[in-house]
DNA sequence: GTCTATATTAAGATAGAC
DNA sequence: GTCTATCTTAATATAGAC
């Protein structure tokens, strides 16, 4: 088994569970591998597991959102994992999250703007976007209507178009 | 020292750190209580201690959010905890979630709708309402900027009321 | 690369004195 | 009502065989 296998496992337990409630147990038991065969693929125990399902889905981020975006435009350099620190802990995701945010509102601006938007109206909707991206998000897990978020979803063009 | 001090802390506790993030070493820390004087007040531990401060929240939710739209109508009969199982566990707070998300978007919609507006478009608005607040929140968090929660929560009554 | 076995620490929880 | 002391279990982590 290669460590590949083990990015979007891991990074689906600590998304479903959080950091402080996924155990190795949990995991040996995702995985299939004993907890001394983790310790092989990962030396420094969970918070390196932590960090590697991280760059798994900031990997992910780039190619499937961030690239859609920029099809053929920018060689997306920033995408390269430059602000890993050492080991991370939960706390260490918080400038990860930023970063991301920031980059994907700078891309949905980008394509605002060159739909005819003013750079500032571009920002705001670029901000209004995420926002009722993480919203529904949230409303439809709450209501479990999932239903909610794909209605969202599909109006957004017109609404970050409009007036 | 009173159950009632304890309650407020402990929301908090798990509010910023998640049901598996808070040890009773935290929260013998947090209230200068120790362990086993927790015991005295939670006989039955941490999953007592989580079902004692979703209580509190929602108490709070009756009377500082529900009271305010409904000011001096529905005697919110079904504020009192009727939902409530034994004793919680973090998955028992989804069923609570769901209801405080209902009975706000019903509120709100009401609302809207003796604005003036009609009840397909109410519901729908009142839908939107909480997305932005819950969007907000999350964009305002992770990019630490907490005037972006302000600014939509400012453009909130212009926006649900509009067309 | 995976295992069994074990060490080490922290967590949740109780007993009983004051 | 709060404490000290202790119990029990589970969690993280390591050693060493295969």
């Amino acid at each position: 088994m290669d460590r590949t296998d083990l990015l979007p496992i891991l990074f689906n337990l600590f998304r479903e569970y959080g950091y402080e409630g996924v155990s190795l147990s949990k995991i040996s038991q995702a995985t299939g591998l004993g907890k001394a065969s983790l310790y092989h693929h990962f030396p420094n125990g969970k918070a390196e597991m932590l960090q590697a399902a991280l760059a798994y889905s900031q990997q992910w981020f780039e190619e499937n959102v961030l690239h859609v975006l920029y099809p053929n435009r920018s060689p997306l350099e920033s995408g390269t994992i430059s602000h890993q620190t050492s080991v991370q802990t939960p706390q260490g995701c918080q400038e990860q999250v930023k970063l991301r945010m920031q980059r994907l509102i700078v891309a949905i601006a980008t394509v605002l703007t060159e739909q005819g938007l003013s750079a500032n109206l571009a920002q705001q909707r670029a901000e209004e976007a995420l926002i009722m991206i993480q919203g529904s998000l949230i409303l439809a897990r709450g209501l479990n209507k999932p239903a909610l978020f794909q209605r969202i979803l599909s109006n957004l063009p017109d609404t970050l178009c409009k007036p």
